[in-house]
DNA sequence: AATGAATGAGGATTCATTCAT
DNA sequence: GATGAATGAATCCTCATTCAT
């Protein structure tokens, strides 16, 4: 009965269904992106959207949902780019740049959104569900220069370069000094002393 | 008019006022902990108290200040502890190993506070003035190891680390590992390759 | 225009047209007895039924038509089954107990949904409407017994002990003394002091 | 935390407050007499009232617990009453009358208001509770009349006549015969075949 | 200064009903 | 006729803040 309140209702299969969810997510994220965690409501959204709060409540259980499918899509895409890039690299520091290369981009590209829904999976307890991609991820990315990096425990690493790279990322540092420091917390973490 | 609203009202300047402000904040702390910033609440707030509406308002121009003055109060705490870990140590090493002490303790002992502290912050902006205090004293902790760090920008470094270690010790790793692993980044972001 | 709102929007004269009916009475049937009058809405019904809001608005002009059809058809089977219970029974006593089992009988086969039924017929003011047939029967049936029964107004009794029969055997008494109390009130009611 | 929702939230203590209480009672009242249950909402009954939605649920944990409170008002009152009758009356047919009388009155001076306390009584499961003062009442009266009442079972025939006295007082029947009728009822169940 | 009752705007969610396809 | 997506008014309830006492 009281389904899970942090899954979509339905899949939308109709082609406009899904335009209009996607018009829905679209103007979750400009509102979430503008107004914060704190003016972010379901009414506002669907207004913003131009859809009835009926049709939203049609396909998200409740504004949480919402905001789930917000925070999923974003780490779905993130993942995705960072897919590409982790198999980059001949070098460990090349696959380190490229990896930091896509979280920064993430991150520039709208500062206010990506802290925001970063904010909100931690209020939601998604940490968990969507980093294990991320990890597996990079733990990969690590498994690949082994050689370079004898004695390290890539689970490990994998989890603290994630966390660091993303507080980093997400601290507001000056854009063009960025890419250095992450790329030496990085790379210090994994050569270091 | 429109008074800062982060502020505090007025300074407590009667021995009873300051106690009345001292179990609000007290009260505020464990209310923040146990229900989150979602059952924050003035009124809750009051009551947990053991003090009216009226008069938390009498103090406090708003639910923001309240919140802010707990995160001042927290981070003064922080940095008063921080304060004494960073002249101590002979080595770089070891006073890493002292704030990085200082950190763990600090967030060990009310986990879901300390969170949620971090969470406000974040929130109401307060990063930057929190943070000058802290970013000063590691900064003066590092310039004492100056030797041992040719090459280093203390200011930028400082500031990494700062954020850094918090997200470390903010992520919830096993607390067993935690100071080895903070260690390792701090000690990798310094002396790394 | 304003159409009678209780009524049924047309009569299905298709064989299709009269099984979706069914079909849609049924589903609200089951519904009302399983979530009560408060889980009692269209859409819910309509999905029960298998079958789509906009064809149960086709039959239905509204959810009380809906409701009203369910206590309609209801009473009727009811009439049905005193019908023919009124005409049985040598004596007065021999043909109270037949109508009292059935009464019995009635309620006690879907307790919920005789008891939420009874709750919509006050609801909606479809008693005088629905009664008239018992009503009658009941009279019919005291009639029959005009010998045992000098002086009594056999229409004021039929409605009285409509009423009554009605009342204990929806009381929730305990089912195995409940046929022995009715009988008790209605032939004391009739044939007492 | 999560109280029960059908008992008041706080006891006014303040001669103002019960004031505010009564004067919401007094609004809610009239808004069920007029609207029905359907019609009985929160913010009608705030406004009906002269009072904010928020000062209601001050009182009030929701509007459930502002209906039971209507019903057990109501059932306060009556039942009060009903002890004055049921002391009356030196035989077994005056005492009934006296207790009939006080139905009577109940039921005709807000007819409306009595049907859908009636009703909400029913649907919020205060059965039970509200009548177990009327059960012990109306079978101390009729042990009083013992002598008269060989062979029956007070705490059953009680029952039995509480649910017959009201559902008849309750079902609209023509006021100038129905203390006829009542009394018919009555008696017939107690000294009847 | 302290109290806490009162306010009411705001926000989440439901569901009867319509209508374009 | 059938569909079911879309609508949005209606309703419940919370909580920051004020102000009379």
């Amino acid at each position: 009965m009281a389904a899970d309140p942090l899954s979509p209702r339905k899949q939308p299969v109709q082609a406009r269904s899904r335009a209009l969810v996607e018009a829905i997510l679209v103007a979750a994220a400009r509102v979430l992106e503008q107004s914060g965690l704190e003016g972010f409501n379901t009414n506002r959204v669907a207004e913003a959207a131009g859809v009835s709060v009926g049709s939203l409540y049609q396909y998200f259980p409740g504004k949480t949902a919402l905001l789930a499918a917000l925070v999923r899509q974003d780490a779905a895409a993130f993942g995705e780019a960072l897919t590409q890039a982790a198999n980059q690299g001949a070098t460990l520091r090349e696959t380190a740049e490229a990896l930091i290369d896509v979280m920064i981009a993430h991150q520039s590209e709208r500062p206010a959104l990506a802290r925001a829904l970063d904010f909100a999976e931690r209020d939601l307890d998604l940490e968990h569900e969507d980093d294990t991609v991320m990890l597996a991820l990079t733990q990969g990315a690590l498994a690949r220069h082994a050689a370079e990096l004898p004695g390290v425990d890539f689970a490990e690493a994998a989890q603290d370069l994630m966390v660091i790279g993303r507080a980093l990322s997400d601290s507001g540092i000056d854009p063009a000094s960025l890419k250095r420091r992450l790329l030496r917390a990085v790379l210090g973490y994994l050569t270091g002393p």
